[in-house]
RNA sequence: UGGGCUAUCGCCAAGCGGUAAGGCACAGCACUUUGACUGCUGCAGACGCUGGUUCGAAUCCAGCUAGCCCAGCCA
């Protein structure tokens, strides 16, 4: 419904054409990750592009496991993309495939290229293929292997199937042009052989295709009319093209490259995150403040949330890193309306109200979301004693102050107008204990419109309250001087090793179900960990929680 | 210095020859059971630069500049 007053952006404008032009009937798309790591955010953008391509139009998506090189390919990933794949939404329905399961099709494309003299076997090594291939200001060389008989080429690729080459010693290599300014069409290597156990085909094979040749095949072979990938691979599409011409696909698939996305202050390279890992500056590959799917799910982050960031950042060919916020917006956005806001107090200071009765309590009525009356109510205790944040106190408070400060009045968050009358310091001049009076009158939720105050602070009753471990999280890259050093290293912030606090919630807080909750404390998120459903373990995220309204008014 | 690609507000991003959409961020006002949310308001005299074509250009042409990618038997 919305998505009409959005204009189309270029894929869809290029499926248009090739829709109205008759070229394909039906679409086809796909995500193709090698399962060598985990997925993060900017694969996110990749999934829900292509099946929602696939949405829009009607056609089919389909997940491949990209899996041609069995040295960094493990079944564990595979299950993990599998389920990051699954949480996002993207239904693949009985389109899951293995580039692996058509490794003899490839064999057989490959003798198909070497009968059409269109593939050779080469005899040089890495090095000297290295030194062949030319610069990219100079042409390459032929190798003096270009020139084999096609029968010479088929026995000797057979043998190479059979196992009788050492791993380096043979390759098959496409006849394009050695002269070419593309490098990718210097005769490049499409198999090599290796001796390796493949986690799905196990040591049936010892000979693997390589991406450029095993891609186009995996497509066609799949029907995916458009094959999405990310702008590095611009200069290979030559060589796509190159490899369903030769193989003579009808209605061959096209591919189509688009900027990834990148994110502002947050680290996601395989390499950084595997040295914080190591470590032990962020806890595993979903420490919350990572941006992989398991970090951005275990954190409370919800599917929609990065449905909406991805549909928000657009797709387009320009480099571009997109702006933090907007992921903060999203997940603001999704989880207003529909989770429960509870209430936590993460520097306690205790509030006394003396003209509440001693040892007395009492049950308040309290909506779970003020917006939304169908998540309903819950208990939560009122008594003489309670805590509130250490900055809702001020003793001598700056000009547009609204919380408690000497003779100010202010609401408790679903309970009493309150008044400060008084506060106690201890030696050292820190205050312990601020002392005010409540006007039964006001009670929330009886409509009681005597007088207004401009503040409303959250608490947590002090008996009952639940004493629970907080991570208070900085982002762990300097905002300041960006993600990488000049030497290339990461510019880590020290601020972000501070992590873990003690903070008091609500009882009812204590009984919330992982995901089920979260919580503003003034307008920030409180998202219990995933990891572990208890309240014992919340993840504060600071990155989703300081809007400007959390500071102090400006000093001026 | 060979080839490919990109350049529109602080950040994304529409625009496809007819006189600069939208979102994020930011600022202000109003409202308020958190200063949130919500609502309203403001926010590119100009589209990397320089020329040209045209009645008219961010959109076409030429030249230039800047950035990204490519010399794995990785993907």
């Amino acid at each position: 419904m919305e998505k009409e007053t959005i204009s189309k952006n270029f894929i869809e404008q290029i499926i248009d054409k090739d829709l109205a032009e008759g070229k394909y009937d039906t679409i086809c798309t796909r995500f193709p990750p090698e399962p060598n790591g985990y997925l993060h955010i900017g694969h996110a953008k990749s999934i829900l592009l292509n099946y929602g391509l696939a949405q829009e139009y009607n056609g089919e998506f389909h997940l491949r496991f990209d899996d041609t090189n069995p040295t960094k390919e493990k079944t564990e990933f595979v299950e993990s993309i599998k389920a990051d794949v699954e949480w996002l939404g993207a239904d693949w329905k009985e389109h899951l495939y293995f580039a692996s399961n058509y490794f003899d099709q490839m064999y057989e494309a490959a003798v198909k290229l070497i009968k059409k003299g269109k593939a050779f076997v080469c005899d040089l090594d890495a090095q000297q293929m290295r030194e062949y291939r030319g610069t990219l200001t100079e042409p390459g060389k032929d190798s003096p292997y270009r020139e084999r008989s096609i029968e010479e080429n088929l026995s000797l690729f057979e043998a190479m199937k059979n196992g009788e080459f050492e791993d380096g010693t043979k390759v098959l290599r496409a006849k394009i042009d050695m002269a070419s300014p593309n490098m990718n069409m210097r005769d490049p290597v499409i198999y090599r052989v290796a001796h390796m156990h493949h986690h799905n085909t196990g040591d049936k094979w010892c000979i693997y295709p390589m991406y450029d040749f095993a891609h186009p095949i995996e497509d066609a072979i799949e029907g995916v009319t458009h094959s999405i990938c990310t702008l590095e691979f611009e200069d290979h599409r030559p060589l796509y093209d190159w490899v369903v011409r030769e193989l003579e696909y009808d209605k061959p698939p096209k591919q189509i490259e688009f900027a990834k996305l990148y994110l502002t202050n947050v680290v996601t390279g395989k390499r950084y995150i595997k040295k914080l890992v190591e470590e032990g500056i962020v806890d595993g590959w979903d420490d919350p403040r990572l941006v992989s799917i398991a970090a951005l799910r275990r954190r409370g982050f919800t599917p929609e949330a990065i449905q909406k960031f991805v549909e928000l950042c657009g797709v387009s060919k320009a480099d571009s890193s997109v702006d933090y916020a907007m992921l903060e917006y999203c997940i603001r956005e999704d989880l207003k309306m529909k989770r429960s806001r509870m209430m936590a107090v993460l520097d306690p200071i205790k509030l006394v109200i003396d003209n509440y009765p001693e040892g007395e309590y009492e049950m308040l009525d309290v909506a779970n979301n003020l917006e939304n009356e169908e998540l309903g109510y819950r208990k939560v205790p009122f008594g003489r004693e309670l805590y509130i944040e250490r900055d809702d106190f001020m003793e001598e408070p700056p000009r547009k102050y609204f919380r408690l400060f000497p003779g100010n009045e202010v609401r408790l968050m679903h309970a009493y107008f309150v008044k400060c009358e008084s506060f106690v310091k201890d030696e050292n001049g820190k205050i312990t204990e601020v002392h005010c009076t409540y006007d039964p009158e006001t009670k929330a939720g009886t409509g009681f419109t005597g007088r207004k105050v401009k503040g409303t602070i959250h608490w947590v009753p002090v008996p009952q309250a639940v004493k629970a471990e907080v991570r208070l999280y900085e982002n762990i890259i300097d905002e300041e001087k960006g993600v990488y050093n000049e030497d290339g290293t990461l510019n880590l912030n020290p601020n972000s090793l501070t992590i873990l606090k003690d903070c008091v919630v609500e009882p009812s807080f204590a009984d919330a179900k992982a995901y089920d909750s979260y919580q503003f404390v003034r307008n920030g998120f409180f998202c219990i960990d995933a990891k572990d459903s208890s309240a014992s373990h919340l993840v504060f995220n600071r990155i989703v929680s300081l809007k400007s309204s959390f500071r102090l008014p400006k000093a001026d």
